[in-house]
DNA sequence: CACGCTAGCATACGGTGTACGGAAAAGGGA
DNA sequence: TCCCTTTTCCGTACACCGTATGCTAGCGTG
């Protein structure tokens, strides 16, 4: 196995507090030992957080996916010298995704960019996944993040402009995490200030990350949208130059107007044309939402 | 090349009206063809419609991708007889894609699944994209589409509903297209459908878009949120059987409270426990914005 | 029966991620 | 200096993928 380096933790844990990491002893990390060492909320969080935990089971494969992100290993001092970093397979991967998408990064692909051999690579990354989980945290890394004393609504505006550069910058990221984004740390710093925005206007916790969900996927959506679009001035194909041609080829063969009389009409008036505004406009409409949720929220806290 | 049997359109075109299609003489077919026949708009429809589409070019692929979901071929009478049908396949593909996933869905697996070689499918489907497509249009032909009568309100609440629905059943569609869905009739059944509810609400077309956009993305989102939420509980599978074991080490191996203080803290208060409800509270508050935006809508209009 | 059309599929090609094991280079200790 | 350990580098190989090609078996029709 590659990166044996990397500290290997034990199986299936038998006594998972004791295990926690080989190199402790500077600030605490993980829930539990952080409400121990009284950081957040001390003993109760403790308790909760252990209950929600239960066991804690390690796999390799999750070991391995998150070590390199959150424990990048010392440069070794012995051995022979590395041509490569990490940094710059992570790069050269990210121009590959930039020009034809996460569907055109193979690892032979990214390897000739550099001129080295496919397998030299798997010397600075386990695999693929996780050099995919490096590319989305360096992106993130781009984060311009709103400052902490903000008031809620520029802050959170930020938030959502901030995301909608990165989708436009790095369209790729969209076709990785269909489920959820990747716990790396940037990515999390991303999360962090986002909730960090809305969570002192009293909003009950739950909603505060529903919310911050919201804004996340409503941003998401337009940048699709807008990326889509884009590829059809844009030949440089994020996979679908050719989507347009569909488009006209079916207007013109195959669409039946009395089965859709109500899509016609709008087309006729040019309802597909305009590419939804340049984010800001609705993106307003939704703060207001926002606002009034929070404002709801104020008053029933007050009343009840 | 197989699926000859489809009539072959020419490659790209001089005149593309005349080629339109060989079968003609039944229904106007294709936008302009419909404002000539005075079905919508008339000779202003036809104008503003060929000037959008230009000259209309038809590549091979483009035609493979529609011809079989715009134009099944008739069941052939001399030769062979199948073993199989389209929908056998398609029915196949959908049981592999339930179970594993879209990444599961090989030629090769859906193949052993019927119990007949892997080549075999490609009589019935030209390829796996188109496969996909077939899958997608059979699972929005489940769609319960909202009346036309029906008021606007409660209308777009069942088509959310219904998306909803739709993505439950059928996660692996929500690893399918990340641009655009495809030009299939039922998933233009509900798009039309969509769009009916909303546009005779006196919004201007470009807005009824936007909107329905909106309500799609808000539901995707949920979606996504619901189904990686249940992959917690059902080890069913999506690919992120292990998510909750890496979260789980995560919490507990490198995750840095210091760093993460709002983040800590929203954890703690059990901000991420709660699944955000089913659908029903934040679709209120989305369908009250949007009744917002008809009610500014109607007032300009009257106004201006 | 023989012809022609069709379904069914074995084989093969070029692609993928990556396990394995050997070769080459560098540093440290004897 | 030599050697030994550590690390990089990577050729080869394997299992999998989508699918082009072309053969064969079954069927309806002349």
């Amino acid at each position: 196995m590659t990166h044996d380096r990397t500290h290997e933790h034990a199986g299936p844990t038998d006594d998972p507090h004791a295990a926690a990491r080989p190199d402790d002893g500077e600030r605490p990390r993980g829930v539990v030992a952080a409400a121990e060492a009284g950081v957040a909320g001390a003993v109760a969080a403790a308790e909760h957080a252990r209950a929600n935990l239960g066991e804690v089971v390690r796999t390799p494969e999750v070991t391995r996916r998150l070590a390199l992100l959150w424990d990048p290993p010392a440069p070794a001092t012995r051995g022979r010298k590395a041509r490569l970093t990490l940094d710059d397979v992570v790069r050269a991967g990210t121009a590959v995704a930039q020009e034809g998408g996460l569907d055109a990064l193979s690892m032979r692909r990214v390897a000739t960019e550099l001129g080295v051999g496919a397998m030299s690579l798997y010397t600075y990354v386990p695999g693929r996944t996780e050099l995919v989980d490096l590319m989305v945290d360096r992106a993130y890394a781009e984060f311009d993040l709103p400052h902490a004393g903000d008031p809620w609504r520029p802050a959170l505006a930020q938030y959502a402009h901030e995301m909608w550069r990165l989708y436009l910058r790095h369209p790729w990221i969209l076709q990785t995490n269909m489920w959820r984004a990747p716990l790396a740390p940037h990515v999390l710093d991303a999360q962090e200030a986002g909730l960090r925005t809305i969570v002192d206007t009293g909003l009950p916790e739950v909603q505060v990350v529903e919310i911050l969900g919201l804004v996340d996927n409503y941003v998401q959506g337009m940048a699709r949208a807008s990326i889509a679009e884009a590829a059809e001035q844009d030949a440089t194909g994020m996979g679908t130059d050719e989507y347009w041609t569909t488009m006209n080829s079916f207007w013109e063969d195959w669409f039946e107007v009395e089965r859709y009389p109500t899509m016609t009409r709008v087309y006729v008036a040019g309802g597909f044309d305009a590419p939804q505004g340049p984010l800001d406009a609705s993106l307003e409409r939704l703060l207001d939402a926002i606002e009034m949720a929070i404002d709801r929220a104020g008053s029933t806290a007050s009343t009840g």
